[in-house]
DNA sequence: TTGGACCTTGTAGCAGCTCCAGGGTCAAGC
DNA sequence: GCTTGACCCTGGAGCTGCTACAAGGTCCAA
Protein backbone atom coordinates (compact mmCIF):
# COMPACT_ATOMS: atom_id res chain seq x y z
CA UNK A 1 0.00 0.00 0.00
CA UNK A 2 1.33 3.81 -0.95
CA UNK A 3 1.52 6.39 1.30
CA UNK A 4 -1.64 8.10 -0.11
CA UNK A 5 -4.13 4.92 0.29
CA UNK A 6 -2.65 4.85 3.93
CA UNK A 7 -4.08 8.12 4.27
CA UNK A 8 -6.82 7.84 2.90
CA UNK A 9 -7.58 4.65 4.94
CA UNK A 10 -6.10 5.95 8.38
CA UNK A 11 -7.70 9.63 8.07
CA UNK A 12 -3.87 11.11 8.19
CA UNK A 13 -2.50 13.17 5.65
CA UNK A 14 0.50 12.05 3.57
CA UNK A 15 2.26 14.85 4.63
CA UNK A 16 1.49 13.59 8.47
CA UNK A 17 2.49 10.58 7.92
CA UNK A 18 5.97 11.51 6.82
CA UNK A 19 6.95 13.42 9.31
CA UNK A 20 5.77 10.84 11.90
CA UNK A 21 8.62 8.87 9.98
CA UNK A 22 10.84 11.66 10.43
CA UNK A 23 10.31 11.85 14.01
CA UNK A 24 10.17 8.34 14.55
CA UNK A 25 6.58 7.76 15.55
CA UNK A 26 6.68 5.57 13.01
CA UNK A 27 9.18 3.07 11.23
CA UNK A 28 11.10 3.66 8.15
CA UNK A 29 8.70 1.69 5.73
CA UNK A 30 9.74 -0.87 2.94
CA UNK A 31 10.24 0.95 -0.37
CA UNK A 32 9.30 -0.40 -3.85
CA UNK A 33 11.40 -0.12 -7.04
CA UNK A 34 10.73 3.17 -7.69
CA UNK A 35 11.15 4.25 -3.92
CA UNK A 36 8.35 4.68 -3.10
CA UNK A 37 7.36 4.05 0.66
CA UNK A 38 5.34 0.54 0.73
CA UNK A 39 2.99 0.12 4.16
CA UNK A 40 1.41 -3.32 5.53
CA UNK A 41 -1.15 -4.01 7.72
CA UNK A 42 1.29 -3.81 10.69
CA UNK A 43 2.14 0.21 9.62
CA UNK A 44 -1.61 0.35 9.27
CA UNK A 45 -2.58 -0.79 13.16
CA UNK A 46 -0.21 1.54 14.52
CA UNK A 47 -0.76 4.61 12.77
CA UNK A 48 -4.68 4.08 13.67
CA UNK A 49 -3.28 3.93 17.22
CA UNK A 50 -1.78 7.03 16.99
CA UNK A 51 -4.38 8.65 15.49
CA UNK A 52 -6.79 7.72 18.20
CA UNK A 53 -4.36 8.45 20.85
CA UNK A 54 -3.83 12.31 18.60
CA UNK A 55 -7.61 12.58 18.72
CA UNK A 56 -7.64 12.19 22.26
CA UNK A 57 -4.91 14.94 22.65
CA UNK A 58 -2.47 13.16 23.92
CA UNK A 59 0.93 14.97 23.07
CA UNK A 60 3.68 13.19 20.49
CA UNK A 61 5.53 12.32 23.52
CA UNK A 62 3.01 10.94 25.14
CA UNK A 63 2.09 8.85 22.24
CA UNK A 64 5.55 8.13 22.16
CA UNK A 65 5.35 6.34 25.20
CA UNK A 66 1.89 4.57 25.15
CA UNK A 67 3.02 2.82 21.76
CA UNK A 68 6.30 1.93 24.03
CA UNK A 69 4.01 0.65 26.87
CA UNK A 70 1.60 -1.09 24.19
CA UNK A 71 4.95 -3.45 22.83
CA UNK A 72 5.22 -4.31 26.43
CA UNK A 73 2.56 -6.30 26.73
CA UNK A 74 3.73 -7.95 30.03
CA UNK A 75 4.42 -4.96 32.28
CA UNK A 76 2.12 -3.32 34.98
CA UNK A 77 -0.33 -1.09 33.02
CA UNK A 78 0.04 1.77 35.99
CA UNK A 79 2.35 4.00 33.67
CA UNK A 80 -0.37 4.20 31.13
CA UNK A 81 -3.31 4.80 33.34
CA UNK A 82 -0.42 7.22 34.83
CA UNK A 83 -0.27 8.90 31.40
CA UNK A 84 -3.96 9.33 30.86
CA UNK A 85 -4.64 10.45 34.38
CA UNK A 86 -1.92 13.01 34.00
CA UNK A 87 -3.74 14.22 30.43
CA UNK A 88 -7.06 13.89 31.78
CA UNK A 89 -6.44 16.64 34.68
CA UNK A 90 -4.44 18.34 32.01
CA UNK A 91 -7.42 18.73 30.19
CA UNK A 92 -9.81 19.67 33.28
CA UNK A 93 -7.39 22.43 34.08
CA UNK A 94 -7.56 23.67 30.59
CA UNK A 95 -11.61 23.48 30.77
CA UNK A 96 -11.56 25.22 33.87
CA UNK A 97 -10.05 28.09 32.25
CA UNK A 98 -11.59 28.56 29.62
CA UNK A 99 -14.58 28.50 31.38
CA UNK A 100 -12.89 31.31 33.37
CA UNK A 101 -12.59 32.95 29.78
CA UNK A 102 -15.89 32.64 28.79
CA UNK A 103 -17.89 33.91 31.50
CA UNK A 104 -15.78 37.28 31.28
CA UNK A 105 -15.77 37.15 27.36
CA UNK A 106 -19.78 36.86 28.15
CA UNK A 107 -20.29 39.58 30.35
CA UNK A 108 -18.29 42.13 28.32
CA UNK A 109 -20.05 41.28 24.91
CA UNK A 110 -23.49 41.15 26.93
CA UNK A 111 -22.22 45.15 27.82
CA UNK A 112 -21.68 46.00 24.52
CA UNK A 113 -24.42 48.47 23.64
CA UNK A 114 -23.77 49.50 20.49
CA UNK A 115 -22.65 53.09 19.53
CA UNK A 116 -19.43 54.73 19.30
CA UNK A 117 -16.26 53.12 19.76
CA UNK A 118 -15.53 55.86 22.58
CA UNK A 119 -18.04 54.75 24.56
CA UNK A 120 -17.82 50.94 23.78
CA UNK A 121 -17.28 49.06 27.09
CA UNK A 122 -15.13 46.43 25.15
CA UNK A 123 -12.27 48.85 24.41
CA UNK A 124 -13.26 50.46 27.97
CA UNK A 125 -12.40 47.13 29.90
CA UNK A 126 -9.13 46.26 27.48
CA UNK A 127 -7.80 49.50 28.24
CA UNK A 128 -8.54 49.61 32.08
CA UNK A 129 -6.00 49.56 34.68
CA UNK A 130 -7.83 47.72 37.09
CA UNK A 131 -7.71 44.39 35.11
CA UNK A 132 -3.90 44.52 35.29
CA UNK A 133 -3.88 42.19 38.16
CA UNK A 134 -5.84 39.31 36.65
CA UNK A 135 -3.90 36.99 34.08
CA UNK A 136 -6.43 34.26 32.43
CA UNK A 137 -3.92 32.63 30.26
CA UNK A 138 -3.96 28.89 30.39
CA UNK A 139 -1.22 27.07 31.39
CA UNK B 1 11.85 54.24 31.52
CA UNK B 2 13.97 51.45 29.70
CA UNK B 3 12.66 47.88 28.76
CA UNK B 4 13.22 46.30 32.13
CA UNK B 5 10.92 48.84 34.10
CA UNK B 6 8.10 48.69 31.12
CA UNK B 7 8.34 45.13 31.93
CA UNK B 8 8.01 44.62 35.32
CA UNK B 9 5.15 47.44 35.63
CA UNK B 10 3.30 45.53 32.78
CA UNK B 11 3.96 42.02 33.68
CA UNK B 12 5.28 41.40 29.92
CA UNK B 13 8.21 39.93 29.87
CA UNK B 14 11.44 42.19 28.00
CA UNK B 15 11.79 39.60 25.02
CA UNK B 16 8.05 39.60 24.81
CA UNK B 17 8.28 43.28 24.37
CA UNK B 18 10.56 43.41 22.00
CA UNK B 19 9.00 40.77 19.92
CA UNK B 20 5.74 42.83 19.85
CA UNK B 21 7.57 45.78 18.85
CA UNK B 22 9.20 43.21 15.61
CA UNK B 23 5.85 42.03 14.31
CA UNK B 24 4.42 45.91 14.80
CA UNK B 25 2.62 45.42 17.31
CA UNK B 26 3.98 48.48 19.70
CA UNK B 27 5.65 51.07 17.88
CA UNK B 28 9.27 52.01 17.71
CA UNK B 29 9.72 53.55 20.60
CA UNK B 30 12.62 56.69 21.43
CA UNK B 31 16.25 55.63 22.13
CA UNK B 32 18.59 56.76 24.72
CA UNK B 33 22.03 58.50 23.03
CA UNK B 34 23.25 54.89 24.30
CA UNK B 35 20.45 53.23 22.03
CA UNK B 36 18.72 52.29 25.36
CA UNK B 37 14.47 51.81 24.46
CA UNK B 38 13.04 54.69 26.20
CA UNK B 39 9.14 54.06 26.78
CA UNK B 40 6.58 56.85 27.88
CA UNK B 41 3.11 56.87 29.11
CA UNK B 42 1.44 56.19 26.17
CA UNK B 43 3.56 53.25 24.99
CA UNK B 44 2.61 51.37 28.54
CA UNK B 45 -0.98 51.76 28.03
CA UNK B 46 -0.73 50.47 24.72
CA UNK B 47 1.17 47.53 26.32
CA UNK B 48 -1.00 47.65 29.20
CA UNK B 49 -3.97 47.32 26.47
CA UNK B 50 -2.56 44.40 24.72
CA UNK B 51 -1.56 42.41 27.54
CA UNK B 52 -5.09 42.56 28.84
CA UNK B 53 -6.96 41.75 25.36
CA UNK B 54 -4.19 38.45 25.34
CA UNK B 55 -5.25 37.37 28.88
CA UNK B 56 -8.67 37.33 27.24
CA UNK B 57 -7.31 34.72 24.87
CA UNK B 58 -7.30 37.19 21.86
CA UNK B 59 -5.44 36.25 18.84
CA UNK B 60 -2.53 38.53 17.91
CA UNK B 61 -4.06 39.66 14.91
CA UNK B 62 -7.34 40.15 16.69
CA UNK B 63 -5.34 42.33 18.82
CA UNK B 64 -4.17 44.43 16.05
CA UNK B 65 -7.92 44.81 14.67
CA UNK B 66 -8.41 45.89 18.19
CA UNK B 67 -6.02 48.66 19.07
CA UNK B 68 -7.01 49.62 15.09
CA UNK B 69 -10.45 49.98 16.28
CA UNK B 70 -9.69 51.62 19.48
CA UNK B 71 -7.77 54.78 17.83
CA UNK B 72 -10.72 55.23 15.76
CA UNK B 73 -13.15 56.55 18.17
CA UNK B 74 -15.78 57.57 16.23
CA UNK B 75 -16.60 54.20 14.45
CA UNK B 76 -19.41 52.25 15.32
CA UNK B 77 -18.23 49.37 17.37
CA UNK B 78 -20.08 46.59 15.88
CA UNK B 79 -16.67 45.84 14.30
CA UNK B 80 -15.28 45.65 18.33
CA UNK B 81 -18.60 43.58 19.24
CA UNK B 82 -17.76 41.15 16.25
CA UNK B 83 -14.51 40.19 17.55
CA UNK B 84 -15.17 39.67 20.65
CA UNK B 85 -18.34 37.45 20.02
CA UNK B 86 -16.21 35.21 17.18
CA UNK B 87 -13.50 34.70 19.85
CA UNK B 88 -16.30 33.78 22.55
CA UNK B 89 -17.96 31.61 19.83
CA UNK B 90 -14.32 30.29 19.33
CA UNK B 91 -13.56 29.45 23.11
CA UNK B 92 -17.21 28.35 23.42
CA UNK B 93 -16.20 25.47 20.76
CA UNK B 94 -13.05 24.84 22.44
CA UNK B 95 -14.51 24.03 26.15
CA UNK B 96 -17.34 21.63 23.96
CA UNK B 97 -14.36 19.78 22.54
CA UNK B 98 -11.99 19.72 25.43
CA UNK B 99 -15.66 18.38 27.61
CA UNK B 100 -16.09 15.46 24.94
CA UNK B 101 -12.69 14.50 25.64
CA UNK B 102 -12.38 14.82 29.13
CA UNK B 103 -15.65 12.19 29.37
CA UNK B 104 -14.09 9.88 27.11
CA UNK B 105 -10.45 9.93 29.32
CA UNK B 106 -12.60 9.31 32.15
CA UNK B 107 -14.43 6.59 31.17
CA UNK B 108 -11.03 5.21 30.07
CA UNK B 109 -9.37 5.86 32.87
CA UNK B 110 -12.05 4.69 35.21
CA UNK B 111 -11.98 1.51 33.35
CA UNK B 112 -8.26 0.43 33.91
CA UNK B 113 -8.59 -1.70 36.72
CA UNK B 114 -4.62 -2.10 36.87
CA UNK B 115 -2.92 -5.20 35.81
CA UNK B 116 -0.72 -6.50 32.60
CA UNK B 117 -0.79 -3.75 29.65
CA UNK B 118 -1.79 -6.61 27.67
CA UNK B 119 -5.32 -6.50 29.17
CA UNK B 120 -5.30 -2.58 29.82
CA UNK B 121 -8.62 -0.93 28.66
CA UNK B 122 -6.69 2.42 27.59
CA UNK B 123 -4.12 0.24 24.89
CA UNK B 124 -7.18 -1.55 23.91
CA UNK B 125 -8.97 1.53 23.46
CA UNK B 126 -6.32 3.02 21.62
CA UNK B 127 -6.03 0.51 19.18
CA UNK B 128 -9.63 -0.29 18.40
CA UNK B 129 -10.69 0.18 15.05
CA UNK B 130 -13.79 1.49 15.88
CA UNK B 131 -12.65 4.41 17.22
CA UNK B 132 -11.84 5.69 13.40
CA UNK B 133 -14.69 7.44 12.68
CA UNK B 134 -14.81 10.27 15.73
CA UNK B 135 -12.14 12.65 15.46
CA UNK B 136 -12.09 14.64 18.72
CA UNK B 137 -9.56 17.09 17.45
CA UNK B 138 -10.99 21.20 18.43
CA UNK B 139 -10.70 23.47 15.76
C1' DT C 1 39.06 48.52 37.83
C1' DT C 2 36.16 45.06 38.41
C1' DG C 3 31.81 43.05 38.96
C1' DG C 4 27.10 42.63 38.13
C1' DA C 5 22.85 44.17 36.39
C1' DC C 6 21.08 45.79 32.73
C1' DC C 7 20.72 46.78 27.63
C1' DT C 8 21.55 45.71 22.34
C1' DT C 9 21.19 42.62 18.05
C1' DG C 10 20.30 38.41 15.58
C1' DT C 11 19.14 33.71 15.43
C1' DA C 12 17.31 29.24 16.77
C1' DG C 13 14.02 26.52 19.24
C1' DC C 14 9.35 24.74 20.98
C1' DA C 15 4.51 21.74 18.97
C1' DG C 16 2.56 19.64 15.34
C1' DC C 17 1.94 19.90 11.53
C1' DT C 18 1.21 22.08 6.53
C1' DC C 19 2.70 23.59 2.24
C1' DC C 20 5.75 24.44 -1.47
C1' DA C 21 9.38 23.87 -5.09
C1' DG C 22 11.51 20.99 -8.11
C1' DG C 23 11.87 16.78 -9.52
C1' DG C 24 10.70 11.36 -10.56
C1' DT C 25 7.09 7.45 -11.81
C1' DC C 26 3.40 5.37 -13.93
C1' DA C 27 -0.93 4.26 -16.31
C1' DA C 28 -4.38 5.81 -19.66
C1' DG C 29 -5.61 7.90 -23.91
C1' DC C 30 -4.53 9.78 -28.57
C1' DG D 1 5.53 7.40 -29.07
C1' DC D 2 3.90 11.28 -26.60
C1' DT D 3 1.24 13.83 -23.53
C1' DT D 4 -1.53 14.43 -19.52
C1' DG D 5 -2.54 13.96 -14.89
C1' DA D 6 -2.31 11.67 -10.63
C1' DC D 7 0.62 10.25 -7.67
C1' DC D 8 5.27 9.85 -5.33
C1' DC D 9 10.07 11.70 -3.65
C1' DT D 10 13.23 15.10 -0.87
C1' DG D 11 14.39 19.12 1.61
C1' DG D 12 13.19 23.27 3.47
C1' DA D 13 10.22 27.13 4.89
C1' DG D 14 6.08 28.74 7.29
C1' DC D 15 2.45 28.95 10.86
C1' DT D 16 1.51 30.96 16.49
C1' DG D 17 3.43 33.32 20.28
C1' DC D 18 6.66 33.50 22.41
C1' DT D 19 11.37 31.97 24.85
C1' DA D 20 16.17 31.32 25.11
C1' DC D 21 20.37 31.74 23.74
C1' DA D 22 25.19 34.06 22.17
C1' DA D 23 28.11 37.78 21.83
C1' DG D 24 28.67 42.11 22.73
C1' DG D 25 27.77 47.28 24.76
C1' DT D 26 26.52 50.46 28.98
C1' DC D 27 26.27 51.99 33.48
C1' DC D 28 26.72 52.26 38.42
C1' DA D 29 28.76 51.01 42.82
C1' DA D 30 32.46 49.20 45.73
Amino acid sequence: MKIGELARRSGVKSETIRYYEKIGLLPRPARTSSNYRDYGREDAERLAFIRHARGLGFELAAVRSLIDLAERPDQDCAAVDRIASLHLADVETKIASLEALRDELRRLVKACAGGRVASCLIIGALGDHRHCGTDHRPG
